[in-house]
Formats: structure tokens, C-alpha cells, sequence
RNA sequence: GGGCGUGUGGCCUAGUCAGGAUAUGGCACUUGCCUCCUAAGCAAGUGGUCGAGGGUUCGAAUCCCUCCACGCCCGCCA
């Protein structure tokens, strides 16, 4: 079965190319089709080539577009470009065929036997997840759920920061402030300690130097100390964890931080880094001097003390996780760059850089600037889902009045999460965000809602046909050629994404997928369609339907059945 | 000051890695389409110096240089 509908037509097609130009022109050489966008599924310019012999583009394209010998594609001359389609028919028949076949598994292609670990998420358990913080989750889940549809063997992993002075002075605020624990949502609950608990270190200089002396204890490896602290971040890993999954955001693991100081890991990184030859030390402080002489370019991996630091510690867990997987990617903000740019230096000198990626992404902002969890500034996640399951939930009643109220409160759910998630995931990591509500809650357009509804037409037309016996499915009509040609994507689209990590392009593709269905829907009759058309017809929605769910999956977003 | 990133119609955005044909969608606005498989939809229309200027090239949103604006970083914090 061909896992990639387009494959056997892009060999054809550079098969033909190659032995064209080797026999016009005694070229050899083994060329990259360009995809040729709208205008054809690949494409040869001849310009380059018309420079180096000194032909006219126009004529050498005449020439290549001669003599095809496979049926299975039509290659045309169009100015100085050498265009070749899939024979469309074919190529509908044969993806329709594989949809089917394959099901939930399409998408899927020869993915390598490397193994995976993405880390993503990774949020200091002090406070609620807000809605920039949540930005790196759903790109990170997007992520794994794209790699897992493309066949690679992925897992994915939170690490807890559950040491360091953010969590001193949760303990330190929750041991002064709290008188009882929290009944409800503790990340919420407990984020007025941590606020306080930073204003009062802020005038208070005693404070100051207690926490100061509590960090020293907890990274100097008291275990007493270590295990209270981990509780409060616990707590609030909790609640994180309660919101994660509200958006279908899933980790296979949560590594602590605390552990690794624990087990000593931690103790023989700080060993291993000072054996280096690089390695200096001024006042007890130790560092290795990157780019020269400037202080500003040193990575200090002990403190004078001789205790560790926050990237010292990153380090010790990047070396567990290169024990553990082959290839190594970590979804991170845009201000951790500095950080990992020192720590994949370090490995490098450690000789311990084996492969590791990095997808970064830019802040979310609000209209009215930047959010702190230190301040208890933010629109929280939790919030911005509420409120979407609402609006969704008025929406679905505005249509299905008649419908029963649970399941008008899954479709809220499904509508709700999906317009938050496709939201944030539909821009390219690297742009800046900047939140509105209203934009969140968008349910028209390029959204999830759009992508689900087409979903659920489809879906509709299949419950209301039945059944039917399958056949050899035969196209011809133009709208069934193009949704069919869009379907074909799927495969090249996860295998794109899980090169490139560029997660925004499956939204992408779920909008134009959705856009290409809704198209033949209004101009193809399917239940109304000729006998001998109506099996073919069906086969074609169904894999519409499937490609919409896996799409939908990728993106940690439902397909109800019904809108 | 230095480093990294971003700049595409009124607003949001794809395309940039790997230069190629008429620059992709959406929101908003204008106009049509529910006796017809769900109108969260479809069709049509208005709207562009691809931040600015130079360069390379047959060809630049895409590559190179300079500049401007914005974001992030430059701690023995995380």
C-alpha cells in the first residue's frame, strides 16, 4: 500500500524529467522536483538551464514535455516550465483507496527507528497556567500528536521545576500565610500566597535572607527540606495538571527536578564540568568562559557556595534523557535561548551533543502588555476555556434546540477547547501573540469550529446513507478530484511538520481540508447522486471524514459526530 | 550598547528553510444563496510600495548588506 498517495507519481515524474534532460541535452544529474502549488503537483523550471546552453526557456519546457512513457502522469510545457500532474483520476482512486484502507493510521509513513523524547510544558509549579504559558503546551502536544500520526516513536515528558528560589517561596509564603489548605483548584487557590509572599521579600530584607538561606539548604541536598518543598509544588502541579488535561494536553511523564539533586546526578555533572580543561573558578564560583573574555559571556554552573545552578540542573536532565532517547526536542520560550545556547556548548565539551532540537516560540501578550505569575498578572487558561465552553454551548443551542443537554455540553466542550487550541496552534511559533478574547473564542473562519463542522456533515451524510458495498472507486468530477488531491497531502504534511517541527502547518492544512469539503459538498450530491456514482461518492466522504479526524487528533482537538 | 527573533490590504495571517508563474486564507465591509446531504456553510466584490533603501539574479516576500520599528535575552535568578 502506498503510504504516500503522491509518491509513486513524484518518482514518475522525476524519472521522466531526468531522462528527458539526459536525452535532449546530455544533462545527468539527479534533480528535486518543485511542488508546483496550484498550478501543478510538480514542476521544472527551465530557466537555469536555458542560461547554461543558451536556449530559450520556452523551447528546452517543449522539448522536456515530450515522449512520456508512464501513464500515470501528464506533463505539459507552460512558458519556461516543465508542469506534471498526478493523473488525477488515479491518483484520487488510489488515495481514497489508501484512506480507507488505513483509517485512523493514515498519515503515517517510514518514519526512522529513532526514538523521540519531546519536552514540553515545563511549568514552574507556583501559580495557574496562563494563557502564554499554555502556548507551549499546545505546541508541544500538537507536536508529539503529529509525530505519533507520522509513525515516529515519540514521548513526551514535563519537567517539574520543583527546586530553585520560585519554589523556596511558594514553601516559604505557604508556611507564613496559609491557614488552610485549599478545597478547591489549589493552583488557583494558593497563587495569593506566592503573590504575597514575593511583595513581602521585596521590602523585607530579613525575609530575604531567609528564603536565601531555606534555597541554599534545598540545593545543598536536605532531604527533609527537599520533600516539603516538592509537596507545595505538588499541590499546584495538581491543579496545572487539571487544566492540562481540560485541553487534551497529555504527558507520558513528569520528571522532577528535585530528583536529580537527589540521586546526585547533579553532583557528577558539577564534577564532570570541572574536570574540563575550559573549567575556571573565581571566588569559589565556578564557569566556563564562552566567547571570551566578557563576564557576560560566562556559564557559571556553581554558586560560590558550590551548590547549583538552574542550567547546571538542566544540564544533568538533558544528560537523563540522552540515556534514554536518540533525539531529544525541547518546546521552549523564546527567553530560554541564551540558556540552551550555553547548555548545548557544554554538552558539546562534555562530548555528550548528540541530537537536540529546539522549537521556540515567541510571548503571549496581552492588549495591556506582558503577563507575570509573580504579580498574579494573566488571563488564566482555565478562565479563557470556561468562557469558550459557554459561548460554544449558546451556539449549539441557537442550532439544536431539540438536542438532549449532555450532549449539547460535549459539543460545547469540543467547540470550546478546539477554538482555544486551534487559536494559539494556527501561528507560526516564532510570531508574537497577542491574546483577545475575542479571537480565542472565534468560531467562524479559519477555527477549529470550521474544521469540526465540515467533520460533521460529514459525518451526517454517512449515518443517513448507512452503508454501502465497496467498489473500485472512480472520479471524475472536479470537485471530487480536488478534495480527493487534498487528502493526498496528509502524509507529506506530518512528515513536513515532524522535520521542520513547524506545528502551525497542520492547522494549516485542517483549514484548507475543511475548506476543499465544504466546497464539494455544496456542489457534489452524494445521498442524491446516480446509483452507479453513490458508493464512490460515499467512500470519498468517508475519507474526507477520516482525514478530518486524524487532522482534528493532531491538533488535540475532538470531531463530534454532530454540530 | 551587543546577541537572537519578528515586520505581508483597516485587523489577524500562509508563503521565507529549498528564489520561479496572477502573493494564501480568515475577520471586518458590500452583494447574492436555506421548498436542495447541518447557513459554525457557499459564491461574488472592495482593499497590497510584502517595514525602508541598496545589492545578487533571467527572475526576490524569499538570498546578501545597511537602516527603522517592535519583542525577547545579556543574574553566582529560574
Amino acid at each position: 500500500m502506498n503510504m504516500d498517495p503522491f509518491e509513486p507519481f513524484r518518482r514518475a515524474a522525476s524519472e521522466h524529467v531526468m531522462r528527458r534532460l539526459a536525452e535532449e541535452y546530455g544533462v545527468e544529474e539527479s534533480i528535486q522536483l518543485e511542488t508546483g502549488g496550484d498550478i501543478a503537483d510538480f514542476t521544472y523550471p527551465c530557466f537555469q538551464l536555458a542560461k547554461k546552453i543558451g536556449k530559450s526557456p520556452a523551447d528546452i519546457a517543449l522539448s522536456l514535455s515530450a515522449g512520456v512513457q508512464a501513464g500515470i502522469i501528464r506533463v505539459r510545457a507552460t512558458g519556461g516550465y516543465v508542469n506534471i500532474d498526478a493523473q488525477p483520476e488515479l491518483l484520487a482512486r488510489e488515495t481514497v483507496k489508501a484512506v480507507n484502507g488505513m483509517r485512523g493510521e493514515y498519515g503515517r509513513t517510514d518514519a526512522g527507528a529513532t526514538t523521540v523524547l519531546v519536552e514540553h510544558t515545563s511549568i514552574n509549579p507556583t501559580g495557574p497556567m496562563h494563557i502564554g504559558r499554555t502556548r507551549n503546551a499546545v505546541i508541544g502536544d500538537t507536536l508529539v500528536r503529529c509525530m505519533r500520526q507520522a509513525g515516529v516513536a515519540v514521548s513526551s515528558e514535563y519537567y517539574v521545576n520543583d527546586v530553585g528560589k520560585q519554589v523556596v517561596v511558594l514553601y516559604w509564603g505557604l508556611k507564613k500565610l496559609m491557614k488552610t489548605m485549599p478545597s478547591g483548584k489549589a493552583d488557583h487557590e494558593l497563587l495569593q500566597y506566592y503573590v504575597k509572599a514575593n511583595e513581602m521579600l521585596e521590602k523585607d530584607e530579613s525575609a530575604a535572607a531567609e528564603v536565601k538561606d531555606l534555597q541554599q539548604r534545598l540545593e545543598g541536598g536536605d532531604t527533609a527540606l527537599l520533600n516539603e518543598t516538592r509537596k507545595a509544588a505538588e499541590l499546584v502541579l495538581g491543579g496545572i495538571r487539571e487544566s492540562l488535561q481540560s485541553i487534551n494536553v497529555i504527558h507520558d511523564k513528569f520528571s522532577f527536578e528535585s530528583d536529580l539533586i537527589r540521586d546526585g546526578s547533579v553532583r557528577k555533572v558539577i564534577d564532570r564540568l570541572r574536570q574540563l580543561p575550559e573549567a575556571g573558578e573565581e571566588k569559589g564560583a565556578w564557569f566556563i568562559p564562552f566567547g571570551g573574555e566578557e563576564e557576560a559571556d560566562r556559564f557559571y554552573f556553581t554558586r560560590s557556595d558550590g551548590t547549583s545552578l538552574y542550567t547546571t540542573r538542566d544540564l544533568a536532565y538533558h544528560m537523563d534523557k540522552l540515556s534514554r532517547f536518540g533525539h531529544l526536542v525541547d518546546v521552549l520560550g523564546e527567553d530560554q535561548k541564551l540558556g540552551m545556547k550555553f547548555l548545548i556548548r557544554t554538552l558539546e565539551l562534555l562530548g555528550e551533543a548528540k541530537r537536540i532540537d529546539f522549537l521556540f516560540h515567541s510571548f503571549v501578550s496581552l492588549v495591556e502588555g506582558r503577563m507575570s505569575t509573580r504579580h498574579g498578572v494573566g488571563v488564566m487558561v482555565d478562565d479563557v476555556v470556561t468562557e469558550a465552553k459557554a459561548r460554544a454551548r449558546e451556539e449549539v443551542l441557537k442550532r439544536r434546540s431539540d438536542m438532549p443537554a449532555e450532549q449539547v455540553d460535549r459539543i460545547a466542550s469540543a467547540v470550546g477547547v478546539g477554538a482555544v487550541r486551534y487559536n494559539i496552534v494556527r501561528l507560526q511559533p516564532e510570531k508574537k501573540l497577542v491574546f483577545k478574547w475575542d479571537e480565542a473564542l472565534n468560531f467562524e473562519g479559519s477555527s477549529a469550529p470550521f474544521v469540526q463542522y465540515s467533520h460533521a456533515r460529514a459525518c451526517s451524510i454517512l449515518e443517513k446513507a448507512g452503508g454501502w458495498t465497496a467498489v473500485e472507486p472512480s472520479y471524475e468530477e472536479e470537485n471530487e478530484l480536488r478534495l480527493a488531491r487534498q487528502l493526498a497531502f496528509f502524509p507529506s504534511v506530518l512528515r513536513e511538520v515532524s522535520r521542520t517541527l513547524a506545528v502551525h502547518k497542520v492547522a494549516t492544512y485542517a483549514q484548507q481540508t475543511a475548506s476543499e469539503f465544504n466546497q464539494f459538498y455544496r456542489v457534489v450530491p452524494v445521498l442524491k447522486a446516480p446509483e452507479n456514482r453513490l458508493p464512490a461518492r460515499l467512500s470519498l466522504v468517508n475519507a474526507a471524514r477520516i482525514v478530518l479526524e486524524n487532522t482534528l487528533g493532531c491538533l488535540g482537538i475532538e470531531a463530534p459526530k454532530s454540530m
